[in-house]
DNA sequence: CTCTTAACTTGACACTGTGTCAATTGACAC
DNA sequence: GTGTCAATTGACACAGTGTCAAGTTAAGAG
C-alpha cells in the first residue's frame, strides 16, 4: 500500500530493480516494468526517455539507497595504505552482490548502446579511483611492493576487482562472497604490499 | 580472386570474421555478412540456421585456422608444473588477441541467446581444463603453494585468465600483449608456486 | 540435347521490442 | 468552470531476425 503512495518515478525504479533481480535482463523490458509498476508502458516514457536512461537512473537510485558513501567511509578514513587496501576491497566486494542485477543489465546494454557504455565506463572509472587511492597510500607510506609503479599497480588492482571476476568466482565457481573478499584481499596484499 | 573459388560456406565464415574484426558486433548483421560475401541474405540461412550458429561456426573455423593444438603443444609437453604453468599462460595469452573479435561477439550474444551462452561456456570450460592441468601438475610435483587446494587454485587461475581481464588491461589500460602475458605469468607464479 | 538437382535469388512477411505521436480522461487547484 | 498535469489508449515507424514460396541458373547425367 505504502508503495502506492510513492511517486510514480520511484515506483518505476523499484519495479525495474525488482524485475532485474528476479528475472534478469530478459524480464525487464519496458512493458514488463510498466506492468510491474501498475502503469502503462507509455507512462514509463513520461519519466525516462529510454530503457538505458532508466537503467542508469536505477543504478543511481540503488547507490543512494545502499549508501555507497557510508560503505566507503572506513577505507577513506584509514591512515595507512596497509589498512586502506583491504578496507576498500571489502567495501567493494560486499557492494557488488547488492548491485549486481542492475549492474549486469548496464554491462549488457553497453554493447548496443553508447549511453549505457558511457554510464558503465563512468562507474568503473570511479571504482578505479578507489584503487588508485589505495595504491597511492601504499606508495606514500613506502609500503608498495618494489616491482610496481603506481599506474601499473592501479591497473592491476582495478582489473582484478572487475565485476566479471566476482561473477566467475561466485556464480560460476560457487564461492561465497566471504571467500571472494578474503581471496581478493589476500591476493592484493601479496601482490602490492612490500614483503607481505 | 582465389576467394571466389572457395566454397560459399567458407566465404561466409571469412566474411563474418572480417567484419567482426573491422566493425565489431554492430557491423556483422546477417545482411552485412551476406553483402560482404557477395551473396543474398537468404543464402546465409542456407548454410547457417541462425546468427548464433554462424558465430559458433566462425569460432570453430578460427580455432582450426589458428591451430590451437599446435599452440598448446609446448605446455602439454612440459614435464613439470613449474614449466607448464607459464607455457600455458603464454599460449592462451597470445591466443586471445587472435580470436578476440569473434569471441567478443559470442560473449555478447550470450546474454540474449541460450545457444551462444552454451557455446561460450563450453570454450571457457575447455580453458579451465588447461588451468586444472597446470595446477594438477604443480600439485603432483609438490610445488603448489601451501595455502591452496587444487579446485580453489584452478578456480583462481581460471578466473584471472578470463577474457575481460585481458580486455581491460590491454584495450582499456593500454598494456601491450607482452606486458599482459608477463604480468599474468608473474602473478600466477607468485600465487601458485611454492615459495616463488 | 533435355531433364534433374542443388545452390542461389527475389520479394514478401511475421515477430519482437523500442521509441514516437495524437487524442482522450480524470483529478486537483485556482 | 477552466487550466493543467499525469496518465491512458491505440496506432505507428523502425530495425533486425528468421521463414516461406516461387523463380533463376548452371552443371552433370542420361
Amino acid at each position: 500500500m505504502s508503495s502506492q503512495q510513492k511517486d510514480t518515478r520511484t515506483r518505476i525504479l523499484e519495479s525495474t530493480i525488482r524485475r532485474l533481480e528476479k528475472f534478469g535482463g530478459q524480464g525487464a523490458r519496458m512493458g514488463d516494468i510498466a506492468k510491474d509498476a501498475g502503469i502503462s508502458r507509455q507512462a514509463v516514457y513520461l519519466h525516462f526517455a529510454s530503457h538505458t536512461e532508466l537503467l542508469v537512473a536505477a543504478t543511481k537510485y540503488l547507490d543512494e539507497k545502499l549508501d555507497v558513501d557510508r560503505r566507503l567511509a572506513p577505507s577513506r578514513a584509514a591512515t595507512t595504505g596497509i589498512e586502506r587496501l583491504p578496507l576498500y576491497i571489502e567495501a567493494w566486494g560486499n557492494y557488488i552482490p547488492e548491485i549486481y542485477s542492475v549492474a549486469k543489465a548496464l554491462m549488457v546494454a553497453q554493447h548496443t548502446d553508447e549511453a549505457a557504455a558511457a554510464a558503465w565506463q563512468n562507474r568503473m572509472l570511479a571504482m578505479r579511483d578507489g584503487c588508485r587511492a589505495a595504491i597511492d597510500a601504499l606508495h606514500s607510506d613506502g609500503t608498495l611492493a618494489a616491482n610496481w609503479n603506481r599506474p601499473k599497480a592501479t591497473d592491476a588492482l582495478w582489473t582484478m576487482l572487475l565485476v566479471p571476476n566476482w561473477e566467475n568466482l561466485t556464480i560460476e565457481c560457487g564461492w561465497s562472497n566471504k571467500q571472494y573478499v578474503r581471496f581478493m584481499t589476500d591476493l592484493a596484499r601479496r601482490m602490492f604490499v612490500r614483503d607481505a
